[in-house]
DNA sequence: CAGTGGTCTAGACCACGCC
DNA sequence: GCGTGGTCTAGACCACTGC
């Protein structure tokens, strides 16, 4: 068995996915699989071609390995959900088997003033786009974001995509713009719902809430983004899995 | 330059340390680094080695690659706090600038009832040791973790180590019997706090609180930790860090 | 076009776990 | 001693960037 050498997928990608393949199939959850070598013989690749594939099964927690010993499979419990990736609140509904559902409260272009000039590292005074959005699961409301863009980046930002086509915001950065998310930065705390926020997501003033204050960076450590997001603390949880 | 074949730490972690340093002293953010070829010449090392350096590098958010253009600095405002690991109150309050303290308010053993016993996937009525711990910052309560082990792991474990030497906890299952954690999974949520932990983190009682639920796995698998704990509201904030 | 990072090969030795 | 994963080398070609 070997790969095709000109497709644009690089050959280990492609062995991470005939691996993948093999493993549901074949295996149970802590069999051995075949050895390095072994692997290296069967699809007629060099050992670092091998090798370079397992890592990324093992990042993604597919296999874990030992020294001396051999490659494990992993419980794939724990491979259902993506790791280590930044919070979304449609992939964590999906995961909870909920249909997710977002709408558009507010899209307006406005001024930075001082606080959120500071929280995007722009002059005061800049242009902003202020999106407020409502998050629904179920029909149930979750929580209520309002995120704030420079609108230098993003002026051609379609509310549309967003509601009518329900598409990811960080979709839209990186295909539309090719803003890439390379960091994310949240505080998570608790808080006591406002008024405004209580009609909306239907619950009483003064019920407990989770709050989420987010800045996320671009590979030259730009600001792309700074959201603050208001949860019903009756309904919405927040999971997060760390893979060492 | 060259480096010492013989010691224990593989050479591109040398590489790593060396390149840290060399970036510490000598470059800016967003500075372009030597490319891989000169980095080659300079440290007699092959390119394999020198990509796998400068891979730790990227993945600890220090440099980030650009195809065709090159290798450059990152900027190490989010550099100085560990990215993608689990939580850790020590190290959040350290980062803060806080000191960190934890006192033991209880260790007892105990037969698993049903609740617990599913929770850490042992049969009901095996023994399990319970440890309630109070942690505070600069002397202020902040949080109460309940965690719960089984004890047929942990048997050994030592109160005085937590307390007296302000061990952490993952530093003690790794040190002492060997359990690495390789996956962390959290549950976050807003919640009202009950009475008797309002009297010891000295809030009124409903006062909103940050709650979070933890459930800890290791290579294996197995369940090595259960904790729940309850924050206050008004002090406490959780902080992560995705990088990509 | 030259220079960069991205991928790949073939072969070597070491450190660890197990019999 | 043998098989495993962990590290390392020397050399090659490709794809992308910018002049």
């Amino acid at each position: 068995m070997t790969f095709d050498y000109n497709q644009k997928q690089p050959v280990y990608e492609q062995l991470v996915d005939e691996l993948r393949k093999s493993i549901k199939e074949n295996y149970q959850p802590n069999d051995k699989l075949l050895s390095e070598r072994e692997i290296m013989k069967k699809y007629s690749v060099s050992r670092n071609t091998v090798r370079q594939a397992l890592n990324e099964l093992e990042i993604i927690g597919y296999i874990y390995r030992q020294h001396g010993k051999g490659t494990f499979v992993a419980n794939w419990a724990t491979n259902n959900s993506k790791i280590g990736d930044e919070y979304s609140f449609t992939e964590q509904m999906k995961a909870l088997g909920k249909k997710p559902e977002t709408k558009i409260l507010e899209y307006s272009i406005l001024n930075a003033n001082e606080y959120f000039a500071k929280r995007l590292n722009l002059s005061p005074g800049t242009k902003i786009i202020k999106l407020k959005r409502l998050r629904k699961a179920d029909g149930l409301p979750m929580m209520i974001d309002r995120t704030y863009i420079p609108y230098a980046k993003f002026s051609t930002l379609s509310v549309e995509d967003l509601e009518v086509n329900q598409r990811a915001l960080y979709s839209i950065f990186l295909e539309d713009f090719s803003e890439k998310v390379k960091l994310a930065d949240e505080d998570i705390y608790a808080g006591i719902c406002s008024e405004k926020d209580a009609g909306t997501l239907g619950i009483l003033v003064g019920s407990p809430c989770l709050m989420l204050r987010r800045t996320t960076y671009n590979p030259k450590n730009e600001i792309i983004e700074y959201t603050i997001s208001c949860a019903r603390g009756d309904q919405f949880v927040y999971n997060i899995k760390y893979q060492h």
